[in-house]
RNA sequence: GCGCCCUUAGCUCAGCUGGAUAGAGCAACGGCCUUCUAAGCCGCAGGUCGCAGGUUCGAAUCCUGCAGGGCGCACCA
């Protein structure tokens, strides 16, 4: 909040003395990145050494690009007019190439402080905006419970839920459910396999497609339930039947796990549906308007690309048939797409396409899809398919999960269903915990490469830094409490004076005061680059602020003492420190507890 | 062959979309609990930010090339 109002006082001054700069750096930056600002904003830093002031800013430096001054000239300019507002500034210096140094007064950071706990949970969270976004993320084929390599993607895209949601966006999470095609034909024989064996009249040619231990389970459920009626039976029977339990049981199992992970959906969208509703008739409809469609045996631009041989499309090149092709390319693919097989059945692509124009059809401004990075090649023929449909595809995001590679003693592990030695992540909630499991996925980059030792990940669960994390959230709890059993304030304290707030004369209490203060701005940043793992460390950062403190003062300035309202200043420290590192683990979807059990 | 991602301390990773002197954890070593939680703190040690150019006041960060690793380049989903 201090970041927010130091910025627009900066835009001000910047406005007052260089009128129309802002706008020609703006349009200056706009040429390289192709996000379009309406205005230039100014950079505001919290500088590494305290000497460089509380916060500083580099405009003078970006500003000389179009002012055609030297930027230390335009950095004093700057500095004399911000120094104007003493109640709020206290020093103002110009230092290297043309930093601006701000030192802020202890008023205005108590002013801070006062309103973060005025707002109490909703400290951090951004401005209400009218953007509808649109979040969708796991999406797995139901043909099986969500094993180990579904949980970065899972937690990753629901953090990113929880962050645009704190951030000020309209957030709607959605799970696609691919309940129709080829796999879950599959799906339903190899349950009609197991469903022969469990009546002992197993089938000559079983398929071997989903062989796990649920499976099985599935195929013996219904032999007791349904009897022998399905068997001797053609497939044309029940070929669909099969295959819609099998979505539904693998889907509840699906479900069910997400809740224990504490990953909340707002709705289940059936790729069924679409097929079922003429969608997929329409936004064929909309393409052969525009003319974009061809008959033909092969995609026409393939001719120009050098395959490899060992490539999928050289090995599944008997199976193409030829039929109706979108022509994708001339929107920024590399190739024409096929939507329509020779026998006229919709291939996945065309679903998917219908699915996302049924997204903008609703109404979300923008669509982000958290993706497998082996979903890639799929990013550039979703965006043009909807440019060809005259869909704005800039407003598509993927945010490309690196798969997780899992690995057991050093060496790249094997884990398949059909071994059914599967990690799953039901498994791992119940080893690890929720919030251990959460921490170790949401620690890093989503786009960094992740090799999970998973004998590692269980064994190392008890040095999880989010025990270091929740510990000073506890120690921090524990604390308020004892300070209200000595009869110190610890609610209502936004009320609390400015002269009491003076008493906070160590530097140490400063930094914390103004690094839980900086919230709003992480949550804005973070927000902004679709990067959760940031506030993960802003609130690990935040705690090794606050243990430090803590252990450095506890024999000589206890933040509970005779002088009374040094510590209700102390209290009230603490409290605004609490609420920012609650706010940004609750965000995150991890638990901030009051108590914490010593380690044995 | 082409596209996307990654390469930072012995290991696992951050680095606030170009800022000032490179940051944590784990592992190693040394210290700190009669007093608000030692799942904590402090110190010491550890670096050619993969390599080579370029862009500018300024590059781990941006552009080009190269090397290594991952994923992908089917009408599967």
């Amino acid at each position: 909040m201090i970041h927010c109002w130091l910025q627009k006082y900066l835009h001000e001054i910047i406005d007052k003395l260089y009128p129309g700069s802002r706008q020609r750096l703006a349009q200056k930056q706009s040429t390289f990145s192709r996000q379009e600002k309406a205005l230039w904003a100014a950079n505001i830093q919290q500088p590494k050494f305290s000497d460089h002031g509380d916060y500083a800013t580099n405009a003078a430096l970006e500003l000389a690009a179009v002012l055609h001054q030297p930027p230390r000239d335009i950095a004093h300019a700057i500095a004399q007019v911000l120094k104007q507002h003493d109640a709020s500034i206290a020093n103002v210096a110009v230092a290297g190439a043309g930093f601006v140094n701000i030192h802020i007064t202890p008023i205005l950071l108590s002013k801070g402080a006062c309103q973060a706990l005025q707002q109490e949970h909703n400290f951090g969270r951004g401005p209400q905006n009218t953007c509808n976004v649109l979040l969708e993320f796991v999406s797995t084929n139901p043909t099986g419970p969500l094993h180990l390599g579904h949980a970065r993607g899972a937690f990753v895209g629901d953090a990113l839920a929880r962050l645009l949601d704190f951030a000020g966006y309209n957030v709607s999470r959605e799970y696609y459910i691919n309940d129709t095609g080829g796999q879950i034909e599959q799906l339903a024989r190899s349950i009609y396999a197991h469903y022969c064996q469990a009546l002992h009249r197993p089938l000559p040619d079983p398929s071997q497609a989903y062989n796990g231990p649920d499976i099985q389970k599935l195929g013996g459920d219904i032999a007791t339930r349904e009897g022998t009626q399905w068997l001797n039976k053609e497939s044309s029977e029940w070929l669909q039947l099969f295959g819609q339990w099998g979505v539904k049981h693998s889907l509840a199992s699906i479900q069910n796990t997400l809740r224990k992970a504490n990953i909340p959906f707002d709705r289940w969208f059936s790729e069924r549906s679409l097929h079922e509703n003429g969608s997929l008739q329409r936004a064929l409809e909309v393409y052969r308007q525009k003319g974009l469609l061809y008959e033909a045996q092969t995609t026409r631009q393939a001719n120009s690309k050098k395959r490899r041989e060992d490539s999928k499309a050289a090995q599944h090149a008997q199976q193409q048939q030829g039929g109706t092709f979108l022509q994708t390319s001339s929107f920024g693919d590399e190739e024409d797409r096929i939507v329509l097989r020779a026998d006229g059945s919709p291939a996945y692509f065309l679903a998917d396409l219908a699915y996302h124009a049924d997204k903008f059809a609703r109404g979300f401004h923008r669509l982000i899809n958290v993706f497998g990075a082996d979903h890639v090649g799929h990013v550039n023929r979703l965006k043009a398919g909807l440019a060809a449909m005259g869909l704005p595809q800039q407003a598509l995001q993927c945010v490309l999960v690196h798969m997780v590679r899992l690995v057991r003693q050093g060496q790249q592990a094997r884990f398949s269903k059909r071994e059914g030695n599967v990690y799953l992540l039901d498994d791992l909630l119940d080893d690890i915990g929720i919030d251990a499991a959460r921490f170790a996925f949401l620690m890093r980059t989503p786009e960094s490469p992740f090799d999970l030792d998973v004998d590692l990940l269980c064994q190392q669960a008890m040095d999880n830094p989010v025990f270091y994390v929740q510990y000073g959230h506890a120690r921090m709890a524990t604390l308020l409490q004892r300070a209200e059993q000595e009869g110190l304030q610890i609610d209502d304290l936004h009320q609390l004076s400015a002269e009491v707030w003076l008493k906070l004369a160590l530097p140490e209490e400063r930094e914390l005061l103004k690094a839980a203060l900086a919230l709003p701005h992480v949550i804005q940043q973070a927000a902004a680059a679709t990067r959760p793992h940031r506030v993960l460390h802003y609130a690990y950062g935040l705690v090794e602020q606050f243990h430090s403190y803590f252990t450095k003062y506890r024999s000589s300035e206890r933040i509970l003492s005779e002088d009374r309202e040094l510590s209700q200043a102390r209290v009230a420290l603490v409290r605004v420190v609490k609420l920012a590192l609650s706010n940004s683990l609750g965000m995150l979807g991890i638990h901030a507890p009051a108590h914490m059990l010593p380690k044995t």
